[in-house]
DNA sequence: AGATTTTTTGCTCCCGCGTGCAATTTATCT
DNA sequence: AGATAAATTGCACGCGGGAGCAAAAAATCT
């Protein structure tokens, strides 16, 4: 057998080693990884057999650094306590990997960190930035615009008005009336909305949504409670302070929930710390249809919104190139289930 | 004031655009950028304003394509149903970034998958790969290992039999000896064990621990069901067919779970399928510790990991140059709650 | 077969920055 | 002040590969 010493060169093997051994020039090597490149078939057969003999892999930094397409997204997050999150991030790479997008996750630590996470982002050259948590104010999403070195600035599942931004969401509009309608239907005339934080930009239209229906439908006002996080125990502290001490005529009849984190911290201690049932004494309804919402614990009537195809559709924003404005919002459904 | 045109060069402000504008070479201006470089204040300030002025941001590619460097950790993730994963990237990413690396989450998308997510990260030339996922056979990581373009190979949260492998993880054989001891303390006589799917190389030694205390302490060996993956809706499907039909007498007094997404599966089915009461009729026992743990539908007794200290121990293996064995076991400790 | 068209291959010139060393400037010492 | 040491700054070369065109080879046509 032939002993092929160089097939371990010191640290890298480049295309040029690659070249060397199956007798062809670097382009070619390179060519016969590459997608629908010009080559023929003999040869790049020769190359990829060199390559496996010899163990080369590409390097996409260089060839990011030269062709100015890193195939990166950024994946900026913030709200780790949201169960949806887990279902998000899960969605989301697998959609992109198969379709040959890498992800870089970003933690943004803060409120006062997401400059320096957009940054982080920058100094990768990503192709793209996604935004699927909520603490990023008009003036960071500003200052990330300006200083594009980023092509892309998207907000998944979230809408915003910050110009040079892209959508892709659910239309919480619709999504919500859906919802308002459904509760009215089912009889409930005294809702209590629980909110979430209030960020400035990529805003969840939902609750003066569902205060815009009920007024116009009943002319009345629902009363709210507004959760500083998507968090669970953060929910549920906020639950017990408004509705602890009430009695059962006071009580509103249905929770209405900007998602589920905050409903399922809400019905736990409803029924465990308050001592009410659901949905006997008060109902609950979410957003997100997180994976517990299915659970025996909670049987939370929610409102499912297409992750995968908006996954999907967000990679053919990334592959386009032209400009326009790709914000889009989608339609989900409501998942009934018993809590209300 | 000055109209500075210069101020969006084409596309790209680089290194010399910002060395143009501040009168000093291109190396200065990237000197100016680094940590502890030899350089004067004064031509640091220099250059910070006029990057500033110009909007530069270091390229991080040709940076680490030059020095063979790229501060980005892969991390393969595959098990995406099991919620405690969700409290492993947040701390893994937070931990990571405050100390200057960057995160590429791969999600693994089946068995097959893992070694193209492992070439995945190798064309990125990620300083290490970590694996946080389940799927890896001894094969892949063999292969792994093999063709290198990684320097390390970190299985965190799990240990690995496999050479050239850095494990980062509690040490299984003393957690479970614990909760064993915890168990027959409580007085408990009759547990099964539930298991997670069998992976051969990077491998939980709880089962077995657990059965060798059992056997030794009270000669007998505990009944056993094993699930095909970490998440709670298998568990269910498995606890009820083992458990199913069964007579109280005939029920084990505990079952000790691999970990908390197969324990909260459990307790699902047993109180709401199969009508029988957590912990009076059968207790649960967990392991990870993770949110809902903690919540009122659960109470479950688990055993937590150090997870923050694990991430920061991650990263000084990360940041150390020399080629010792890693490999560190940490120590957690039994939460004990309602359920056990 | 000779001329033309089409496919394949090679090549020059970057992409943006790090390394290591030499040149230059500034600080320190007697 | 003059000499010597220390801190700063500048520079040639390399990292691994992409774009686009020119040269070479293969295929097609009359």
């Amino acid at each position: 057998m032939e002993e092929i010493d160089k097939a371990a060169p010191a640290g890298n093997v480049t295309a040029d080693d690659v070249a060397a051994e199956a007798g062809v020039s670097r382009w070619t090597v390179n060519r016969a990884f590459k997608k629908d490149a010009s080559i023929s078939a003999r040869s790049r057969e020769k190359v990829m057999q060199a390559a496996e003999r010899l163990g080369y892999v590409p390097d996409l930094r260089a060839a990011s650094l030269a062709s100015d397409r890193s195939h990166l997204v950024a994946l900026l997050v913030d709200d780790f306590a949201n169960p949806h999150k887990l279902v998000m991030l899960e969605t989301l790479t697998r959609v992109l990997r198969r379709r040959g997008w890498d992800t870089l996750l970003v933690n943004t630590l803060g409120k006062e960190d997401a400059g320096s996470a957009l940054l982080n982002a920058s100094q990768r050259r990503v192709d793209a930035v996604i935004l699927i948590g909520i603490q990023f104010d008009d003036e960071v999403l500003k200052t990330a615009s300006h200083a594009r070195r980023f092509k892309k600035l998207i907000i998944f599942a979230r809408t915003s008005q910050s110009p040079d931004t892209i959508s892709i969401a659910v239309d919480d509009v619709k999504a919500m009336e859906e919802i308002a309608g459904y509760v009215a239907g089912r009889g409930y005339r005294r809702p209590m909305f629980l909110a979430g934080p209030r960020t400035s930009s990529a805003h969840l239209k939902r609750k003066e949504t569902f205060l815009a229906f009920w007024q116009a439908r009943f002319g009345t006002v629902p009363a709210c409670a507004s959760v500083a996080a998507y968090d669970p125990a953060l929910a549920a502290e906020v639950v017990t302070a408004k509705l602890g001490g009430l009695g059962r005529g006071e009580l509103p009849d249905i929770l209405v929930c900007e998602n589920d984190a905050l409903a399922i911290g809400a019905m736990d201690v409803i029924r465990h710390r308050l001592d009410w049932r659901v949905p006997e004494d008060i109902a609950v309804i979410g957003f997100d249809d997180i994976p517990a919402a299915d659970g025996p614990n909670y049987r939370l009537s929610s409102y499912r919104q297409p992750v995968a195809e908006m996954a999907e559709y967000l990679v053919e924003v990334l592959e386009s190139r032209d400009d326009r404005d790709f914000t889009r919002l989608f339609q989900g459904e409501i998942v009934t289930r018993e809590s209300a």
